[in-house]
DNA sequence: ATCAAATAGTTCGATATCAAATTATCTGAT
DNA sequence: ATCAGATAATTTGATATCGAACTATTTGAT
Protein backbone atom coordinates (compact mmCIF):
# COMPACT_ATOMS: atom_id res chain seq x y z
CA UNK A 1 0.00 0.00 0.00
CA UNK A 2 0.87 3.60 0.65
CA UNK A 3 -0.32 5.29 -2.87
CA UNK A 4 3.05 6.64 -4.14
CA UNK A 5 4.50 8.98 -1.12
CA UNK A 6 1.10 11.26 -0.47
CA UNK A 7 -1.66 10.15 0.87
CA UNK A 8 -1.15 9.05 4.38
CA UNK A 9 -3.96 8.81 6.66
CA UNK A 10 -7.01 10.54 4.47
CA UNK A 11 -7.79 13.06 6.89
CA UNK A 12 -4.09 13.78 7.80
CA UNK A 13 -2.03 15.23 5.06
CA UNK A 14 -4.81 15.47 2.90
CA UNK A 15 -5.61 17.19 -0.12
CA UNK A 16 -5.95 15.41 -3.15
CA UNK A 17 -5.81 16.42 -6.59
CA UNK A 18 -5.33 20.54 -7.33
CA UNK A 19 -8.49 22.03 -7.34
CA UNK A 20 -7.00 24.07 -10.69
CA UNK A 21 -6.36 20.71 -12.47
CA UNK A 22 -9.79 19.45 -11.71
CA UNK A 23 -11.51 22.38 -13.42
CA UNK A 24 -8.89 22.46 -16.50
CA UNK A 25 -9.64 18.32 -17.02
CA UNK A 26 -13.57 19.57 -16.80
CA UNK A 27 -13.29 22.29 -19.17
CA UNK A 28 -11.17 20.21 -21.44
CA UNK A 29 -14.13 17.09 -20.94
CA UNK A 30 -17.13 19.09 -21.08
CA UNK A 31 -16.68 22.44 -22.74
CA UNK A 32 -20.51 22.63 -22.75
CA UNK A 33 -20.28 23.14 -18.91
CA UNK A 34 -19.43 26.22 -16.43
CA UNK A 35 -17.15 24.28 -13.86
CA UNK A 36 -16.92 27.42 -11.56
CA UNK A 37 -19.71 26.39 -8.96
CA UNK A 38 -16.54 23.40 -8.20
CA UNK A 39 -14.39 26.01 -7.52
CA UNK A 40 -15.70 27.60 -4.70
CA UNK A 41 -17.93 24.23 -3.25
CA UNK A 42 -14.17 22.52 -3.45
CA UNK A 43 -12.60 25.36 -1.68
CA UNK A 44 -15.39 24.99 1.11
CA UNK A 45 -14.93 21.27 1.45
CA UNK A 46 -10.89 21.99 1.41
CA UNK A 47 -11.11 24.58 3.86
CA UNK A 48 -13.20 22.61 6.12
CA UNK A 49 -11.13 19.36 5.96
CA UNK A 50 -8.36 21.58 7.25
CA UNK A 51 -10.29 23.08 10.01
CA UNK A 52 -11.63 19.78 10.81
CA UNK A 53 -8.32 17.66 10.81
CA UNK A 54 -6.35 20.60 13.08
CA UNK A 55 -9.36 20.52 15.78
CA UNK A 56 -9.14 16.55 15.70
CA UNK A 57 -5.56 17.06 16.30
CA UNK A 58 -6.35 18.80 19.54
CA UNK A 59 -9.18 16.69 20.69
CA UNK A 60 -6.45 13.37 20.20
CA UNK A 61 -4.33 15.57 22.55
CA UNK A 62 -6.64 14.59 25.15
CA UNK A 63 -7.37 11.80 24.05
CA UNK A 64 -10.29 11.63 22.56
CA UNK A 65 -11.45 11.46 19.07
CA UNK A 66 -13.77 14.24 17.43
CA UNK A 67 -17.01 12.61 18.11
CA UNK A 68 -15.97 12.62 22.55
CA UNK A 69 -14.91 16.05 22.28
CA UNK A 70 -17.84 17.48 20.63
CA UNK A 71 -20.22 15.63 23.52
CA UNK A 72 -17.18 17.01 25.74
CA UNK A 73 -18.09 20.53 24.78
CA UNK A 74 -21.62 20.47 24.39
CA UNK A 75 -22.19 19.37 27.87
CA UNK A 76 -19.62 22.26 29.39
CA UNK A 77 -20.97 24.78 27.46
CA UNK A 78 -24.27 24.14 28.95
CA UNK A 79 -22.79 25.06 32.21
CA UNK A 80 -21.86 23.81 35.65
CA UNK A 81 -23.90 20.73 37.19
CA UNK A 82 -26.10 21.15 33.75
CA UNK A 83 -27.06 18.50 32.17
CA UNK A 84 -28.51 17.34 28.53
CA UNK A 85 -30.83 13.95 27.57
CA UNK A 86 -28.76 11.60 24.74
CA UNK A 87 -31.59 12.39 22.56
CA UNK A 88 -30.48 16.38 23.30
CA UNK A 89 -27.25 15.61 22.91
CA UNK A 90 -27.86 13.71 19.27
CA UNK A 91 -29.92 16.53 18.01
CA UNK A 92 -27.70 19.72 18.82
CA UNK A 93 -24.71 17.46 17.05
CA UNK A 94 -26.76 16.06 14.12
CA UNK A 95 -26.40 12.67 15.36
CA UNK A 96 -28.10 9.23 15.13
CA UNK A 97 -29.32 8.34 19.08
CA UNK A 98 -27.57 4.86 18.68
CA UNK A 99 -24.68 6.74 17.35
CA UNK A 100 -24.86 8.82 21.02
CA UNK A 101 -25.57 6.13 22.95
CA UNK A 102 -22.10 4.86 21.18
CA UNK A 103 -20.26 7.68 22.21
CA UNK A 104 -21.37 7.83 25.63
CA UNK A 105 -20.55 4.18 26.27
CA UNK A 106 -17.28 5.01 25.56
CA UNK A 107 -17.19 8.39 27.77
CA UNK A 108 -18.60 7.04 30.28
CA UNK A 109 -15.82 3.84 30.26
CA UNK A 110 -13.24 6.66 30.79
CA UNK A 111 -14.86 8.28 33.48
CA UNK A 112 -15.41 12.06 31.68
CA UNK A 113 -19.42 11.71 31.98
CA UNK A 114 -22.03 9.64 33.60
CA UNK A 115 -25.81 8.73 33.25
CA UNK A 116 -27.94 9.68 35.71
CA UNK A 117 -31.53 8.50 35.45
CA UNK A 118 -34.25 11.09 35.54
CA UNK A 119 -36.89 10.41 38.84
CA UNK A 120 -39.55 12.88 36.67
CA UNK A 121 -38.74 10.24 33.60
CA UNK A 122 -37.65 7.02 34.01
CA UNK A 123 -37.23 6.17 30.55
CA UNK A 124 -34.66 8.90 30.07
CA UNK A 125 -31.28 10.03 31.24
CA UNK A 126 -29.62 13.15 32.40
CA UNK A 127 -25.80 13.50 30.80
CA UNK A 128 -23.47 15.05 33.34
CA UNK A 129 -20.06 15.76 32.86
CA UNK A 130 -17.84 14.57 36.09
CA UNK A 131 -15.17 16.56 37.49
CA UNK A 132 -12.31 14.60 35.51
CA UNK A 133 -14.75 15.32 32.03
CA UNK A 134 -15.27 19.44 32.69
CA UNK A 135 -11.85 19.92 33.64
CA UNK A 136 -10.95 17.73 30.64
CA UNK A 137 -13.10 20.28 28.49
CA UNK A 138 -12.07 23.83 30.33
CA UNK A 139 -8.42 22.71 29.16
CA UNK A 140 -9.47 21.48 25.92
CA UNK A 141 -11.59 24.79 25.14
CA UNK A 142 -8.31 26.35 25.56
CA UNK A 143 -6.09 24.69 23.09
CA UNK A 144 -9.11 24.23 20.75
CA UNK A 145 -9.80 28.10 20.23
CA UNK A 146 -6.11 28.25 19.77
CA UNK A 147 -6.17 25.96 17.09
CA UNK A 148 -9.16 27.57 15.41
CA UNK A 149 -7.40 31.24 15.55
CA UNK A 150 -4.57 29.84 14.00
CA UNK A 151 -6.11 28.21 11.22
CA UNK A 152 -7.88 31.88 10.73
CA UNK A 153 -4.59 33.61 11.51
CA UNK A 154 -4.35 34.94 7.83
CA UNK A 155 -8.08 36.72 7.70
CA UNK A 156 -7.66 39.98 9.46
CA UNK A 157 -11.24 40.95 11.22
CA UNK A 158 -13.02 42.21 8.34
CA UNK A 159 -12.57 39.18 6.56
CA UNK A 160 -13.72 37.13 8.81
CA UNK A 161 -16.74 39.35 9.40
CA UNK A 162 -17.44 39.09 5.33
CA UNK A 163 -16.15 35.19 5.47
CA UNK A 164 -18.92 34.31 7.74
CA UNK A 165 -21.33 36.54 5.84
CA UNK A 166 -20.91 34.93 2.58
CA UNK A 167 -20.89 31.48 4.34
CA UNK A 168 -24.00 31.99 5.96
CA UNK A 169 -25.30 32.90 1.90
CA UNK A 170 -24.21 29.60 0.79
CA UNK A 171 -27.42 27.40 0.28
CA UNK A 172 -29.63 29.19 2.04
CA UNK B 1 -37.32 8.59 19.57
CA UNK B 2 -36.95 11.10 17.59
CA UNK B 3 -35.21 14.36 19.78
CA UNK B 4 -38.35 16.61 19.83
CA UNK B 5 -39.04 17.04 16.36
CA UNK B 6 -36.20 18.12 14.43
CA UNK B 7 -32.80 15.72 13.57
CA UNK B 8 -34.07 13.40 11.33
CA UNK B 9 -31.60 11.33 9.52
CA UNK B 10 -28.32 13.35 10.95
CA UNK B 11 -26.83 14.14 7.31
CA UNK B 12 -30.70 15.23 6.46
CA UNK B 13 -32.07 17.65 8.45
CA UNK B 14 -29.39 18.66 9.82
CA UNK B 15 -28.53 22.28 11.65
CA UNK B 16 -28.24 21.00 15.29
CA UNK B 17 -27.97 23.94 18.16
CA UNK B 18 -27.80 27.50 16.36
CA UNK B 19 -24.40 29.12 16.16
CA UNK B 20 -25.37 32.30 17.73
CA UNK B 21 -27.00 30.49 21.17
CA UNK B 22 -23.41 28.38 21.46
CA UNK B 23 -21.28 31.64 21.17
CA UNK B 24 -24.10 33.02 24.21
CA UNK B 25 -23.22 29.77 26.26
CA UNK B 26 -19.36 30.29 25.95
CA UNK B 27 -19.60 34.14 26.48
CA UNK B 28 -21.36 32.96 29.86
CA UNK B 29 -19.61 29.85 30.90
CA UNK B 30 -16.08 31.46 29.90
CA UNK B 31 -15.98 35.28 29.73
CA UNK B 32 -11.98 34.86 29.85
CA UNK B 33 -11.89 33.41 25.85
CA UNK B 34 -12.62 34.98 22.85
CA UNK B 35 -14.91 32.66 21.01
CA UNK B 36 -15.30 34.55 17.64
CA UNK B 37 -13.12 31.96 15.96
CA UNK B 38 -15.68 29.29 16.83
CA UNK B 39 -18.48 31.82 15.06
CA UNK B 40 -15.94 31.19 11.51
CA UNK B 41 -15.47 28.05 11.78
CA UNK B 42 -18.93 26.91 12.49
CA UNK B 43 -20.23 29.02 9.72
CA UNK B 44 -17.72 26.72 7.38
CA UNK B 45 -19.02 23.50 8.48
CA UNK B 46 -22.51 24.49 8.38
CA UNK B 47 -22.08 25.46 5.17
CA UNK B 48 -19.79 22.76 4.32
CA UNK B 49 -22.52 20.49 5.09
CA UNK B 50 -25.68 21.84 3.02
CA UNK B 51 -23.75 21.51 0.36
CA UNK B 52 -22.81 17.68 1.15
CA UNK B 53 -25.51 16.96 1.66
CA UNK B 54 -27.32 18.77 -1.43
CA UNK B 55 -24.29 16.79 -3.37
CA UNK B 56 -25.27 13.74 -2.20
CA UNK B 57 -29.04 13.72 -2.79
CA UNK B 58 -28.07 14.25 -6.17
CA UNK B 59 -25.65 11.56 -6.69
CA UNK B 60 -28.56 9.09 -5.24
CA UNK B 61 -30.10 9.97 -7.56
CA UNK B 62 -27.84 7.57 -9.92
CA UNK B 63 -28.63 5.25 -6.88
CA UNK B 64 -24.57 6.53 -5.91
CA UNK B 65 -23.61 7.48 -2.53
CA UNK B 66 -20.94 10.61 -1.95
CA UNK B 67 -18.31 7.67 -2.23
CA UNK B 68 -18.77 6.24 -5.37
CA UNK B 69 -19.75 9.31 -7.29
CA UNK B 70 -16.79 11.04 -6.44
CA UNK B 71 -14.74 7.99 -7.68
CA UNK B 72 -17.38 7.97 -11.00
CA UNK B 73 -15.94 11.49 -11.76
CA UNK B 74 -12.84 11.38 -11.05
CA UNK B 75 -12.60 9.15 -13.52
CA UNK B 76 -14.91 10.87 -15.94
CA UNK B 77 -12.95 14.23 -15.84
CA UNK B 78 -9.74 11.99 -16.83
CA UNK B 79 -11.29 11.58 -20.67
CA UNK B 80 -12.48 9.26 -22.53
CA UNK B 81 -10.81 6.01 -22.10
CA UNK B 82 -8.39 7.05 -19.71
CA UNK B 83 -7.44 5.21 -16.23
CA UNK B 84 -6.21 5.69 -12.73
CA UNK B 85 -4.60 2.61 -10.53
CA UNK B 86 -6.33 2.49 -7.32
CA UNK B 87 -3.42 4.34 -5.59
CA UNK B 88 -3.93 7.04 -7.67
CA UNK B 89 -7.75 7.22 -7.53
CA UNK B 90 -7.04 6.92 -3.28
CA UNK B 91 -4.60 10.07 -3.50
CA UNK B 92 -6.79 11.80 -5.40
CA UNK B 93 -9.79 11.57 -2.86
CA UNK B 94 -8.10 10.95 0.30
CA UNK B 95 -8.83 7.91 1.03
CA UNK B 96 -7.43 4.85 2.16
CA UNK B 97 -6.54 1.97 -0.36
CA UNK B 98 -8.42 -0.50 1.70
CA UNK B 99 -11.49 1.56 1.04
CA UNK B 100 -11.17 2.12 -2.54
CA UNK B 101 -10.83 -1.25 -3.17
CA UNK B 102 -14.02 -1.90 -1.43
CA UNK B 103 -15.56 1.22 -3.41
CA UNK B 104 -14.26 -0.16 -6.89
CA UNK B 105 -15.91 -3.94 -5.59
CA UNK B 106 -19.46 -2.05 -5.59
CA UNK B 107 -18.74 -0.06 -8.59
CA UNK B 108 -18.01 -3.31 -10.70
CA UNK B 109 -20.51 -5.37 -9.51
CA UNK B 110 -22.54 -2.65 -10.83
CA UNK B 111 -20.66 -2.66 -13.91
CA UNK B 112 -20.08 1.26 -13.65
CA UNK B 113 -15.67 0.90 -13.70
CA UNK B 114 -14.00 -2.36 -14.44
CA UNK B 115 -10.25 -3.61 -12.87
CA UNK B 116 -7.98 -4.01 -16.37
CA UNK B 117 -4.75 -5.91 -15.30
CA UNK B 118 -1.53 -3.75 -16.25
CA UNK B 119 0.67 -5.90 -18.76
CA UNK B 120 3.60 -3.62 -17.90
CA UNK B 121 3.38 -4.08 -14.10
CA UNK B 122 1.51 -6.85 -13.07
CA UNK B 123 1.19 -5.61 -9.51
CA UNK B 124 -1.00 -3.01 -10.63
CA UNK B 125 -4.62 -2.19 -12.38
CA UNK B 126 -5.86 0.30 -14.66
CA UNK B 127 -9.32 1.33 -13.28
CA UNK B 128 -11.84 2.65 -16.40
CA UNK B 129 -15.48 3.37 -16.59
CA UNK B 130 -18.05 1.14 -18.32
CA UNK B 131 -19.61 2.16 -21.14
CA UNK B 132 -22.66 2.75 -18.68
CA UNK B 133 -20.19 4.42 -15.97
CA UNK B 134 -19.73 6.98 -18.77
CA UNK B 135 -22.80 7.83 -19.50
CA UNK B 136 -23.41 7.85 -15.79
CA UNK B 137 -20.95 10.09 -14.90
CA UNK B 138 -21.65 12.58 -17.99
CA UNK B 139 -25.02 12.85 -17.00
CA UNK B 140 -24.73 13.04 -12.72
CA UNK B 141 -22.20 16.01 -13.93
CA UNK B 142 -24.86 18.14 -15.20
CA UNK B 143 -27.33 17.77 -12.09
CA UNK B 144 -24.26 18.04 -10.11
CA UNK B 145 -23.23 21.26 -11.46
CA UNK B 146 -26.90 22.69 -11.34
CA UNK B 147 -26.82 21.60 -7.34
CA UNK B 148 -23.78 23.72 -6.60
CA UNK B 149 -24.61 26.34 -8.36
CA UNK B 150 -28.15 26.23 -6.63
CA UNK B 151 -26.26 26.29 -3.41
CA UNK B 152 -24.67 29.50 -4.73
CA UNK B 153 -27.15 30.92 -6.45
CA UNK B 154 -27.74 33.53 -3.15
CA UNK B 155 -24.02 34.96 -4.48
CA UNK B 156 -23.05 36.69 -7.33
CA UNK B 157 -19.97 36.27 -9.10
CA UNK B 158 -17.61 39.08 -7.25
CA UNK B 159 -18.85 37.08 -3.81
CA UNK B 160 -18.06 33.90 -4.82
CA UNK B 161 -14.39 35.14 -5.82
CA UNK B 162 -14.67 36.69 -2.60
CA UNK B 163 -15.41 33.65 -1.00
CA UNK B 164 -12.72 31.65 -2.72
CA UNK B 165 -9.83 33.86 -1.88
CA UNK B 166 -11.14 33.73 1.89
CA UNK B 167 -11.47 30.08 2.22
CA UNK B 168 -8.13 29.68 0.55
CA UNK B 169 -6.50 31.78 3.05
CA UNK B 170 -8.27 29.52 5.77
CA UNK B 171 -5.66 27.29 7.00
CA UNK B 172 -2.70 28.20 4.98
C1' DA C 1 22.20 -13.14 -11.20
C1' DT C 2 20.59 -12.79 -6.51
C1' DC C 3 17.95 -11.24 -2.97
C1' DA C 4 16.53 -7.61 0.40
C1' DA C 5 13.59 -3.80 0.30
C1' DA C 6 9.90 -1.29 -1.85
C1' DT C 7 5.47 -1.19 -3.93
C1' DA C 8 0.37 -2.50 -5.57
C1' DG C 9 -3.59 -4.26 -4.28
C1' DT C 10 -6.34 -6.98 -1.17
C1' DT C 11 -7.76 -8.99 3.13
C1' DC C 12 -8.44 -8.80 8.05
C1' DG C 13 -9.83 -7.01 12.57
C1' DA C 14 -11.63 -3.25 14.93
C1' DT C 15 -14.68 0.59 15.23
C1' DA C 16 -18.27 4.26 14.23
C1' DT C 17 -22.17 5.12 11.98
C1' DC C 18 -27.15 4.51 10.52
C1' DA C 19 -31.86 2.57 10.31
C1' DA C 20 -34.91 -0.64 12.17
C1' DA C 21 -36.39 -3.44 15.90
C1' DT C 22 -36.82 -3.77 20.92
C1' DT C 23 -37.84 -2.69 25.80
C1' DA C 24 -39.51 0.25 29.16
C1' DT C 25 -42.23 4.02 30.38
C1' DC C 26 -45.39 7.77 29.82
C1' DT C 27 -49.60 10.24 27.87
C1' DG C 28 -54.08 10.98 26.54
C1' DA C 29 -58.55 9.56 25.01
C1' DT C 30 -62.24 7.05 26.47
C1' DA D 1 -58.94 3.02 35.42
C1' DT D 2 -57.59 1.21 31.02
C1' DC D 3 -55.05 0.75 27.08
C1' DA D 4 -53.45 2.23 22.40
C1' DG D 5 -50.07 5.07 20.75
C1' DA D 6 -46.05 8.03 21.55
C1' DT D 7 -41.53 8.51 23.31
C1' DA D 8 -36.48 7.48 25.44
C1' DA D 9 -32.81 4.81 25.18
C1' DT D 10 -30.67 0.67 23.75
C1' DT D 11 -29.74 -3.32 20.88
C1' DT D 12 -29.21 -5.37 16.47
C1' DG D 13 -27.64 -5.98 11.74
C1' DA D 14 -25.55 -3.96 7.86
C1' DT D 15 -22.01 -1.12 5.89
C1' DA D 16 -17.87 2.03 5.23
C1' DT D 17 -13.81 3.34 6.96
C1' DC D 18 -8.98 2.84 8.84
C1' DG D 19 -4.50 0.71 9.88
C1' DA D 20 -1.98 -3.39 9.84
C1' DA D 21 -0.94 -7.76 7.93
C1' DC D 22 -0.57 -10.33 3.74
C1' DT D 23 0.48 -11.84 -1.23
C1' DA D 24 2.43 -10.96 -5.45
C1' DT D 25 5.46 -8.45 -8.08
C1' DT D 26 9.21 -5.15 -9.19
C1' DT D 27 13.45 -2.55 -8.21
C1' DG D 28 17.99 -1.77 -6.98
C1' DA D 29 22.30 -2.74 -4.75
C1' DT D 30 25.83 -5.89 -4.83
Amino acid sequence: MSQDSRAKSPAESAQGAALETILQQWKRERPDLDPSPMAVCGALRRANDRVRTAVEGNAAKGGLDGAGFDVLLTLRRQGKGETLTPSELAGEMMLSTSAMTNRLDRLEKRGLVERRSDPKDRRSLKIALTEDGFALADSLVLSHLAVEEEMLAPLDTAEREELKRLLAKVGA
